[in-house]
DNA sequence: GTCTATAAGCCGATAGAC
DNA sequence: GTCTATCGGCTTATAGAC
């Protein structure tokens, strides 16, 4: 790999945490230059359109982040349940030691941004999509019926999102566990 | 009322009405000033920890709006499933009018503010109690085992906070209308 | 491709006249 | 109590040397 991918790279991994824990507006071009190393110069090579262009980027890494996760805690079991309440203690736990919070999902980046560009907007919902679409396959593989499937999969994916913004709020992963619990009774057949 | 009063209180509510839709970073005192017709001046003189304390106050300003909205939603039905649907519809229903979007919960200052602030953080933190203190009273009431009460009342203020970051991406309120759906499977005895 | 210097404007906050 | 002028710092973005 070329110094210019690594300089990209940098950049671009730089700005995904802090969006994702800052969110958009507070986290300035300089942080993220700061934090990646690289000088200003170098990010308006890579990323033209500026902020909004590195966000969005941003916002696609995460995406498939997170559903590299999904992929890997929905082989650890059949029963979608258990998968997905390992997968939401998976995201608690990271609240067990706070102030080294590295990753959220977007959120933040999406409640921020919805009403301010739609390029950010449709970057946050296409995340929240896919992410969907592999709960949704996971459902209708174990039998439930498409339409419950495709509907309580957004369900779900709300409530994780919102429960990370109330565990934020509680300062502990508390409000997460309790998510994970109540899955088995969305999915009660 | 006293001029001082009125002056005061034009700051703070369109302080709350920008907070809660454009989020804390992103809204600017020159705006909240512009919007109310003050000038900076009487801002530090009504609050003199500025901006931070703007946003206290707007928050629990939002809090006591809310839990009107609740009280009264809970005064419709003794059944809680039913209540809770009504209210979550209600949020819902200001999705219709996007462009015109005039408030919202405090879900984005919580999650933009929780690692920012300490005193923000304990402010969203006391609106998220005081709501789902009136979830589970109500749940209480209606034969509801205590313990569960006060968890799936987490669990539903959480929903609902998600479910409107996912409206928001989804520019409708489809995803708010599931979440009520949902209601009946977490409520279910 | 990399880097620096700087522009132009907005931010929150303050001082001080009235 | 009200209002204005202004400060220092930060923001995004750009111009241009290397």
């Amino acid at each position: 790999m070329s110094s210019k991918n690594d300089s990209r790279e940098n950049i671009l991994s730089a700005a995904t945490r802090l969006f994702h824990i800052q969110g958009y507006h507070a986290t300035g071009l300089n942080q993220i230059l700061k934090e990646s190393g690289a000088p200003k110069g170098s990010l308006y090579y890579h990323f033209p359109n500026g902020k909004e262009q590195l966000a969005i980027e941003a916002v696609n890494m995460m995406a498939r982040l997170i559903e590299g996760e999904l992929r890997e805690h929905f082989s650890l079991f059949d029963d979608p349940v258990q998968c997905i309440q390992y997968h939401i203690q998976f995201i608690a736990k990271k609240f067990d030691d706070i102030e080294n919070l590295k990753s959220l999902p977007v959120g933040l980046m999406a409640a921020e941004t919805s009403l301010f560009s739609e390029p950010l907007r449709t970057a946050c919902l296409s995340a929240f999509e896919g992410w969907e679409k592999l709960y949704c396959d996971k459902l209708i593989q174990q039998g439930y019926e498409d339409t419950f499937a495709k509907e309580i999969s957004t369900v779900i994916n709300s409530m994780i999102e919102g429960a990370i913004t109330r565990s934020l709020a509680n300062k502990n992963g508390a409000p997460l566990y309790l998510a994970a619990e109540s899955i088995q009774l969305l999915l009660k057949k």
